[in-house]
RNA sequence: GGGGUGGUAGUUCAGUUGGUUAGAACGUCGGCCUGUCACGCCGAAGGCCGCGGGUUCGAGUCCCGUCCAUCCCGCCA
């Protein structure tokens, strides 16, 4: 071993013994006549002192440098009472270096290597250098709580009898669902594969396949654009078992999240998680995903507003939309600037605008408040708890849409309470939620058809099963979406296990043409007829799970080498052209867009 | 595909109403320094102001286009 202790181990009772350290240098601190060195790896620092009698001491100094990695084969001395660094694990040491092997010798690095000030460098510059940033203790920290976790994972699904069992990720193109990574088939000249977006076919088919509980540490590929949780690659805990109901996924799952929360974090979550029904979740916070740890609920006056003076608001409501209104508590001085940067959003999501009620002391100020009759302020008064200071916002629209557009101004609002210091919303709380019973089908206005909101292999709740033709809007799923802190963490079903049912929801509900399902399904219907048991699963984004156990804001900061919002890995150079020779192989040729069509 | 923010020294940033020689801190380099720990002190170098056009006597600053990063919408069964 090139080492006898790492940089964090040595302590007071370790004086007197000859130790070998190899690491980073830190930073050297030159005083002329004796040095200074803090040697650096993933466990800690140590300090090493570098005497003047030290054969090529000069010579060694000018040529050492941050970064660099040298091995120090010394002794360990005993830090004067006045030289003790009680900020370090290390700090009542020091090792006085009898002999420096320098294994590499550092340029210096592109930007500051340290937590604090890396993280203000530009993005692509860190992506770049991304072996650089992970040097930082923080980051080597994120990766170790990931694998901590991934590892609680597995040893809680191992001690409950699942498999762990890997699945092909050249796999076949389905019609729904996310654009795919398309790979071609050299031996099947015109023909693709596609990297699995999930491994949810084979899971399936593993369980008709008798293997009863299956899990997998699964990479997915899509093809989409990016955001700060989503990167085109990403890993799910992906869970099967056969011969459950939603009860029996929501125990293992629970016991699961205790599980890594306390190996990973050493916190004892509260399980059972609360359940949310999907509506109801629209209905108070306006997404599928609520961050609970916060109010700000969305309140409906729907009813208050049918008969309205205020034609806007009845006229809407007539044409079957609804009245919502949510109170920014204590964001009645929000600027000009942020009420325009809130409408924006509303905006973007399909509102006219964003009416809203100023509360200053007494006195309410909107330009809405002409239209309003002393029985509605009353209504909206009480029903919304308005106070001195408040900003009360509404959405007319459609039911879904009045819900999304509060539900974004809810956590806008949310952020400039917290930049005002009105509201916390702690990291270390951890508000587990279950949101259940979405809706099976969802209607596609641009495409003229029900989607299934979920994937088409979602059963239907037993007592809904009947409306399937008369009324498919109504039939809720067995569906349910583990929500973490306002992120969806993890999403499954109990899977329709009847070839009869799933061939229905292909053909009669989600339209798909007899021969798409056949060349597409085919494979799975045919297994169904062969004696599949009723099962169901979930599916966990490690990423999301790893960024909130680390109080982090995207899941960049969890993956080793992300990619930037447009694909690239800017370390490594990827995508990139392929040569003529590879495209021949692949019978592939490259039409280019016109440049500047 | 659309919207927002940013791009000035190696890094992070400042740069007034368009005005003459573009600044600071950290880092780097050189010198001094035997108890520092973000060592200190003295000195120096370092700039295609993202890129391409345009307006102007004059552009880091104004206009148009474009590239990159980032956040969001669409998209993500």
């Amino acid at each position: 071993m090139k080492r006898t202790h790492t940089c964090g181990q040595l302590r007071i009772a370790d004086v007197g013994s000859s130790v070998t350290l190899i690491g980073w240098i830190d930073v050297i601190r030159d005083h002329g006549g004796i040095s200074f060195i803090d040697l650096r790896d993933r466990e800690g620092k140590t300090q090493v002192l570098l005497h003047p009698d030290y054969v090529g001491y000069n010579e060694l100094l000018a040529k050492l440098k941050p970064e660099s990695v040298i091995q120090v084969k010394g002794t360990v001395k005993a830090r004067d009472a006045a030289n003790v660094n009680t900020g370090m694990g290390t700090g009542e040491v020091e090792v006085e270096a009898a002999d420096i092997v320098v294994e590499n010798i550092a340029q210096t690095p592109p930007f500051p290597m340290e937590d604090g000030k890396t993280e203000k460098v530009n993005e692509d510059l860190r992506l770049q250098y991304r072996y650089l940033d992970l040097r930082r203790p923080s980051m080597y920290g994120f990766m170790k709580t990931r694998s901590v976790a991934v590892n609680a994972a597995r040893a809680h699904l191992n001690e409950l009898g699942f498999l762990e069992i890997e699945t092909p990720y050249l796999f076949k193109s389905t019609p729904e669902g996310a654009r795919e990574f398309l790979v071609p088939s050299r031996v099947n000249p015109g023909q693709f594969y596609a990297l699995s977006q999930s491994p949810q076919q084979y899971k399936q088919m593993l369980m008709v396949a008798g293997m009863e509980r299956y899990y997998q540490i699964a990479r997915c590929f899509r093809d989409e654009d990016l955001r700060a949780d989503r990167q085109p690659e990403f890993s799910q805990i992906d869970i099967e078992a056969s011969f459950i109901d939603r009860e029996d996924m929501y125990a293992i799952v629970e016991g699961m999240m205790k599980r890594i929360w306390k190996d990973a974090l050493g916190v004892d979550i509260q399980t059972p998680f609360p359940r949310m029904q999907f509506q109801d979740a629209m209905n108070r916070y306006g997404v599928d995903k609520p961050d609970t740890r916060y109010d700000l609920e969305i309140v409906d006056f729907t009813e208050e507003f049918r008969n309205s003076a205020f034609k806007v608001f009845a006229g809407i409501i007539a044409n079957g939309g609804v009245v919502k209104a949510m109170n920014a508590k204590g964001l009645g001085d929000a600027t000009q600037g942020e009420m325009k940067t809130l409408e924006e959003a509303a905006k973007s999501l399909g509102a006219k605008g964003l009416a809203f009620i100023r509360v200053n002391g007494t006195e309410w100020k909107s330009p809405i408040l002409k239209f309003l009759s002393e029985e509605e302020k009353a209504a909206l008064a009480s029903k919304l708890n308005i106070e001195d200071g408040d900003m009360v916002f509404f959405a007319a629209e459609k039911w879904e849409r009045a819900c999304s557009i509060l539900g974004r101004v809810r956590t806008d609002s949310a952020k400039l309470l917290v930049e005002r210091g009105r509201l916390d919303i702690p990291k270390d709380k951890y508000n587990f939620l279950w949101v259940i019973e979405f809706p099976l089908m969802t209607y596609d206005e641009e495409q003229g058809r029900f989607v299934a909101t979920h994937h088409p292999f979602t059963a239907p709740v037993p007592e809904d099963a009947h409306l399937l033709d008369s009324n498919p809007h109504a039939v809720r799923g067995q569906h349910y979406d583990c929500v973490l802190n306002g992120w969806e963490v993890g999403g499954g079903s109990i899977r329709i296990h009847q070839p009869d049912l799933q061939k229905k929801v292909f053909e009669d509900v989600l339209k798909i043409p007899a021969d798409v399902v056949e060349s597409r399904f085919g494979y799975m219907l045919k297994a169904f007829s062969y004696g599949a048991p009723p099962h169901g699963g979930i599916a966990f984004g490690v990423e999301r799970l790893a960024a909130i156990l680390t109080g982090r804001n995207g899941i960049r900061d969890v993956v080793a080498f992300p990619k930037t919002q447009k694909g690239q890995d800017l370390m490594a150079n990827s995508p990139s052209e392929a040569t003529p020779r590879q495209l021949k192989d692949l019978h592939i040729a490259v039409s280019l867009p016109q440049q500047g069509a």
